[in-house]
DNA sequence: AACAATCTTGACCACTTGGTCAAGAAATTT
DNA sequence: AAATTTCTTGACCAAGTGGTCAAGATTGTT
């Protein structure tokens, strides 16, 4: 008790509340785009005045950036796997397991991002071209090794990545389809894992891993 | 002529300007989200004064909904290919060249359903819990019996077609991402040929065709 | 030509929205 | 304990929204 009200000395309170606001921001967003939340809902959410979502964040589109930043870091994160692997075998999996695990535990993060995307990335365009272009070319560069060293069918590495990124990503960002095709009932546990194999088998036997 | 507008008589200014303002209500739609789209926006880009569009559609969510209606045509259309087909290798490529038709030529569609089922399909749900559900289950049946002749390698079909789904309309959704990251600029007919080619490839092999 | 039905449109309104502000409450620093 | 910084909050406002309406223009019918 008293150490942790010790630790939340200088400015920590600060970034408890902005950490509390993006939390219930990401959700709204993810529910309602951007367009469609209000700072009232998302203030509702958080269990603050609406005033006080302006004292952290001046605007809508401060608040919104901020909810991006996080997604977008937790998007680069996933793909450490991707450099420690040693093959497509290995690499591959694991990717595809990290993106699963992530559409199936935050999907809120991955729709917000396809939102914003879907309409032009009106509000984060200079993500797409620094940071994702960037972590793209990389990305490239790997597959490309192991196509050369023939551990993997040939194929354009882009190609490759829209695909992992579009089947696993479906299932946070289609969530709400799934689940009215699963008779209105969230997958099981058995049914995640079951989607894990048929997705990684596909993938890894059509690239002739 | 004569013959045209002889032609426009009864009641047919009605289906052309109903047509003109579904077609610039898609484009809204999908550029700004349900929410973020106004009927000014709409107005605009179908060169009619707003009160006019209100005529033909009293409300937005009614012009929503009409929007709607005429993009799940253009889906189950694309089905027909599936149903005629002999087997997984005909039906499959069949429909996957026809959905990534699709998202290359009619992008707009494809970007309002997405964007609607990320919110939770608020407004479409019936369309989610009847048509789509019924649409699922009879292809769900056509790939399972294909598994039982042993045409094709054993999967959920629910899984495969949600992959391809995903693969294909990912390239209408995020079509916007696609370009930035294709120095800025749409794919190119050879592209858009060796994008066909590589999914086809990977999904055919994959499930073993 | 007279009548009826359909279509067009500018002006208008009630309501919601993002954002402001000033007054004060809490917490830190000196 | 006084001073200063940080945080909280209800009341408020200008701008924009979906939707209405009534007067007129066009078209079709008898």
């Amino acid at each position: 008790m008293i150490l942790s009200t010790q630790r939340n000395q200088s400015g920590s309170k600060r970034k408890e509340n902005e950490a509390l606001i993006i939390t219930a921001a990401e959700k709204i967003f993810a529910d309602m785009g951007y367009a469609g939340a209000t700072m009232q809902q998302i203030a509702d959410a958080a269990g603050l005045p609406k005033a006080n979502l302006h004292y952290y964040f001046p605007t809508k589109e401060i608040l919104y950036r901020n909810v991006i930043d996080k997604i977008f870091n937790l998007w680069l994160e996933a793909a450490d796997i991707f450099d420690a692997a040693e093959g497509p075998k290995d690499g591959l999996s694991s990717y595809i397991d990290a993106k699963l695990e992530s559409s199936r535990h935050f999907p809120n993060g991955s729709k917000v991002w396809a939102n914003e995307v879907i309409q032009g990335a009106p509000i984060i365009q200079d993500y797409l071209e620094s940071k994702l272009t960037a972590w793209t070319h990389s990305k490239a560069e790997i597959i490309e090794m192991w196509i050369a060293k023939g551990l993997m069918d040939p194929i354009n590495p882009k190609t490759l990545l829209y695909f992992i990124w579009s089947a696993t990503q479906h299932y946070a960002d289609f969530q709400h389809q799934i689940r009215t095709l699963n008779n209105n009932s969230d997958l099981t546990e058995a049914q995640w894992s079951e989607v894990k194999e048929d997705i990684k088998k596909l993938v890894l036997k059509g690239l002739g891993v």
